[in-house]
DNA sequence: TTCTTGCATTTTGCATACCATATGCCGTTC
DNA sequence: GAACGGCATATGGTATGCAAAATGCAAGAA
């Protein structure tokens, strides 16, 4: 029959208008510099929707998806907030974090053929030839991210990627203002070297480790030296 | 003045509500076995809304907050449904669950008292007197649940428990079924006996590891042996 | 009898209307 | 002049109305 040639594909069904405003709320959210001033930023369910252009409800339920991952704080009869975490919340991010991303050297080992492997060193072809990032710190922040983002995808665990995902959103501009310390960027090169020699070398236990305390570094250093968190 | 003597307590925020409706629907999709037959169980808004006394509205902003959480899967133009969790998916979510609870146990070593470490033993005390559980089987599974949540509040890390605490729902008609053969009650005590024992001992790694392996062993009977799941 | 097609019904998604509460201003009082 | 109380306004929570889309049924054709 006729149909049969056609080989239609499905229509793409419309993506519903909450869907959108909640893309379109979590990337103003994640790219706006939230601990810059302290000054509360509020969300106008009104103003926002005027602006957007549809009425109150889908903003309302794309709210209502950012207050759950964390992005937007509700208070009740008072209006939706930006959060702002606390220096504790943060430390307790980057715990779980470094949870999931030891688990998920586990199961690279176990899961990852040797090219998956291989292709973590190239991401960072274009630093370690003279030994230092000869790329802007910036930059570098951002191939920092994909490395460990990486390591989730590698581990094929959808879960663990989908929780760390929220997590580092969360962290960015955390990270962009701690990364900045030009000492913190080259170690934090070498550890990359070193898990992926011990990932290479298919040892679990070091690389688990290594992981591990590469992300609570992190936390310490935090703990120590960020007195701009609440 | 009189007003001193009258010491009144902050009136309780009556709760909205969509989150009286969130508790409501929740408690009502936790408890009932999912898993039991293969017919999906639909949530009709309307129905609801008439059930419950309310307007669409709040049930909505409800069934919204469980869908982040995985208890309802909605599908557009369609309708929510009870979600029901693919073997995949419960596989990986005991993964996510063992990374979790083994950094528990390291924190544990770290902050917990050895008094709070004790409380441990005695949520078993009514089973290890003869070496067998004297309670019935369902009972057991409750004591079971509490020792795991035990381990994360013990963390004193709010996070992991929070993150925990929807992975135990998810988890909970599934485990009532492997947990009821009887040698994986036993087996599982016998874990917990070593589990305590390395917290005791303040054996980081040992303790790390015996967390992280009970709850992957559970993960491969799971692979291995039910079958009940899409 | 079986398959198709069109209509009726159901139901979601969005818009709007309404109500209760929180906030801020202004007038009054001391 | 300062403080308190009442009122107006703004805003979030809830209810309802409306339109588009999906499902189911029934009637007609092969």
């Amino acid at each position: 029959m006729a149909v049969a040639q056609l080989s239609l594909k499905p229509v793409e069904n419309p993506v519903a208008l909450k869907d959108r405003i909640y893309e379109s709320l979590k990337s103003a959210i994640t790219s706006m510099n939230v601990y810059e001033d302290d000054r509360e930023h509020r969300l106008d369910e009104r103003k926002l929707s005027v602006e957007l252009g549809v009425s109150r409800t889908p903003v309302r339920e794309a709210l209502c998806r950012l207050e759950n991952e964390g992005f937007v704080q509700n208070i009740p009869r008072r209006g939706a907030f930006v959060a702002r975490k606390s220096k504790k919340e943060v430390l307790e991010m980057i715990t779980v974090w470094a949870a999931l991303e030891s688990m998920a050297a586990r199961l690279i080992i176990e899961n990852a053929t040797a090219e998956e492997v291989a292709t973590l060193r190239e991401m960072f072809s274009s630093f370690d030839e003279d030994g230092a990032p000869k790329a802007r710190i910036d930059e570098y922040s951002e191939t920092n991210i994909s490395f460990h983002q990486a390591l989730f995808r590698l581990s094929r665990c959808d879960l663990l990627s989908r929780i760390t995902e929220n997590l580092f959103l969360h962290m960015r501009s955390i990270r962009m203002r701690t990364i900045a310390e030009k000492d913190r960027a080259s170690r934090s090169i070498i550890d990359h070297m070193s898990i992926i020699e011990a990932l290479e070398a298919r040892d679990t236990e070091l690389a688990e480790r290594l992981v591990r305390q590469h992300t609570l570094d992190l936390g310490r250093h935090v703990e120590e030296h960020v007195d701009w968190l609440e």
